[in-house]
DNA sequence: CGGTTCATTGGTATCAATGAACCGGTGCCATACT
């Protein structure tokens, strides 16, 4: 779970930099902002971030949204010349980024490289070539095309961008496997310095994205998490038929543009027609939609013809609209991460907004049920029976001989290569010293750890709703923030509740602990009677205290490591 | 995991109860058709 090696630096810390390169101050960054963009100012984070590119330095940003994400690697860019590769998870976010880039002053060459635009490629083909100074926006799904590859290597890029770098975590192991093959992908390249942006990652996120991206002693520059304009409350309820009625009243009297979140494409459609009843200007959003609708949809909230979206998790990456007055989530996401992600689309402006989750325990089953997918047993002894038969084989080989789709097939080797039985690159063998059913043992236990930590991500999403003390604290101490609530600002501190007095802590916050069954984990809060331990193999649990200590059932390993 | 749908059954007048089967979120891309 550990990182190869990451300098963690917050703003202001001496970060370990490298040596043989150039120092690039401050001043020369704002000039060069000022000069070729057009900025009057940095934001805190930025020139920490492009600072530490231009001195050659692998580098995590971790800066909220409104912060200028985009403009780190197009400074960045710019001062280091030559061919920039920007990774970008979706084709509207590279048109957007695209027009974006072509406005500015400077007047850098910007491509796109998709199936969709075929101009587009001939010019980034053309600009590729050429080496010239400019920008090529595609998808990690390009990388896997080795003529793609060959063109990009061949260009020397200087700087490789990984836009919403979560995504790596949230979507390589099972939705867009091909974002697990961005480190080769960057090595084919000469392994240029690399630019990992993103809004939202708790630590574990963090180490996962240097880990999966194989950052080397990177800078990890983190901007703050708190956003104390936002109002957190959640609703409890019991049965499905009060929870909707309640939120339809809720929307109907709310003021200004807002998302509601749902779990499927019915519920959109059903909540938008009656809020459409009741006389609400609302609309469906999913994925279910033509992309035709989908656009109009998006277009017509951000220009306030719609007041109100009714969205599934499809709706979101790449909005920027300032007055966002109110999120609701009429069920609630599969993680912390997410519903951060989510409600921190609301209030942009800075302005106040509320943030409310109606929530009843069981729609979590339909998050368990999501959480638990992946690979089969019997998928894995396929797919490593196809590779011992036909090594060295490619995905399509392997495709063909399992009689399995390439997507699954992906995804067993992304389990066998995880478990290290499986050789890493473009063609796949078994390990030395290895068989079919001991790669699949291995494989299968890495896979059964996966699902328990998508399961405790799930169960941290009902510890937030069912926890009683403050919610920004409890928000900001997952991100791994310092926070002492109350913060007077979310509902329960202003019902006056309480944590229940703090009882023992028998191991302190960011201890490392050894529990029989879990393994190894980090102690990350006590809350009341019990406390969350984020285990390395298993994820997050939460543990009663008393009955930890009782039985003895930890063992502290030392500070966190 | 939990809801919804649909077929079966029961036991005889119009369905009610039961249970099995099915379905559910994010998007690249290529390929095969109009």
């Amino acid at each position: 779970m550990s990182p190869a090696a990451a300098t963690c630096s917050q703003y202001g810390d001496n970060r370990g930099v490298g040596h043989d390169v150039r120092m690039v101050s401050s001043s020369e960054i704002a000039a060069l902002a000022r000069d070729r963009l057009g900025f009057d100012a940095l934001r805190p984070g930025q020139a920490e971030a492009v600072g530490a590119v231009l001195e050659g330095q692998d580098t995590l940003a971790v800066l909220a949204t409104g912060t200028g994400k985009t403009a780190i690697y197009q400074l960045a860019g710019l001062a280091l010349g030559g061919v920039t590769i920007v990774v970008s998870p979706l084709v509207a976010l590279q048109r957007d980024q695209l027009r974006a880039l072509s406005e500015h002053p400077a007047g850098v060459a910007v491509a796109e490289l998709n199936a969709s635009d075929h101009s587009g490629q001939r010019v980034a083909r053309d600009l590729l070539a050429e080496g010239r100074p400019g920008f090529v926006l595609l998808s990690p799904e390009q990388l896997t095309h080795p003529d793609v590859l060959e063109l990009l290597a061949s260009s020397r890029p200087r700087l490789v961008a990984v836009d919403e770098a979560h995504l790596v975590s949230e979507w390589g192991q099972d939705f867009r496997p091909d974002y697990l093959r961005l480190a080769a992908a960057i090595g084919a390249m000469g392994r240029p310095p690399t630019l990992a942006l993103t809004a939202t990652a708790s630590p574990p996120v963090r180490d996962e994205i240097i880990h999966r991206l194989e950052l080397r002693t990177p800078a990890v520059v983190v901007g703050g998490f708190d956003r104390p304009n936002l109002n957190l409350s959640v609703f409890t309820f019991a049965d499905e038929e009060t929870k909707g009625r309640r939120l339809l009243s809720h929307v109907r009297s709310s003021r200004g543009p807002g998302i509601v979140y749902v779990a499927t494409h019915r519920h959109a459609e059903e909540l938008a027609a009656e809020l459409e009843v009741a006389g609400v200007s609302a609309e469906a959003y999913h994925a279910g939609l033509s992309a035709r609708q989908r656009r109009e949809v998006q277009d017509g909230f951000l220009a306030d013809r719609y007041r109100v979206i009714v969205a599934t998790i499809a709706f979101g990456m790449g909005i920027d609209k300032p007055d966002i007055r109110w999120v609701s989530h009429a069920e609630a996401p599969g993680s912390i991460d997410e519903y951060y992600q989510e409600i921190g689309r609301a209030g942009r402006d800075g302005e106040p907004a509320d943030i409310e989750l109606f929530y009843r325990h069981a729609n979590l089953g339909l998050n368990r049920f999501f959480a638990s997918g992946g690979v089969s047993d019997e998928d894995l002894l396929t797919v490593a029976t196809a590779i011992d038969e036909h090594h060295p084989a490619d995905i399509a080989e392997l495709a063909a001989a399992s009689r399995l789709s390439a997507a699954r097939v992906e995804r067993a080797l992304g389990r066998l290569t995880d478990a290290r039985v499986v050789t890493v690159g473009h063609r796949f063998r078994l390990i030395a010293r290895t068989d079919v059913e001991k790669a699949v043992a291995a494989a299968s236990a890495v896979e059964h750890d996966r699902r328990e930590v998508a399961r405790s991500r799930v169960e941290m999403m009902a510890a937030y709703a069912e926890s009683g003390g403050c919610r920004r604290e409890w928000l900001l101490s997952y991100f791994g923030e310092q926070y002492e609530g109350p913060c007077g600002n979310c509902d329960n501190d202003l019902a006056g509740r309480t944590t229940e007095p703090a009882v023992d802590e028998p191991f302190p916050v960011g201890s490392r602990v050894k529990h029989p069954t879990f393994g190894p984990g980090l102690v990350e809060r006590y809350s009341g009677t019990t406390m969350t331990v984020l285990f390395d193999r298993v994820g997050y649990k939460e543990l009663r205290t008393a009955f930890m200590t009782y039985n003895h059932l930890l063992e502290l390993l030392g500070p966190e490591s």
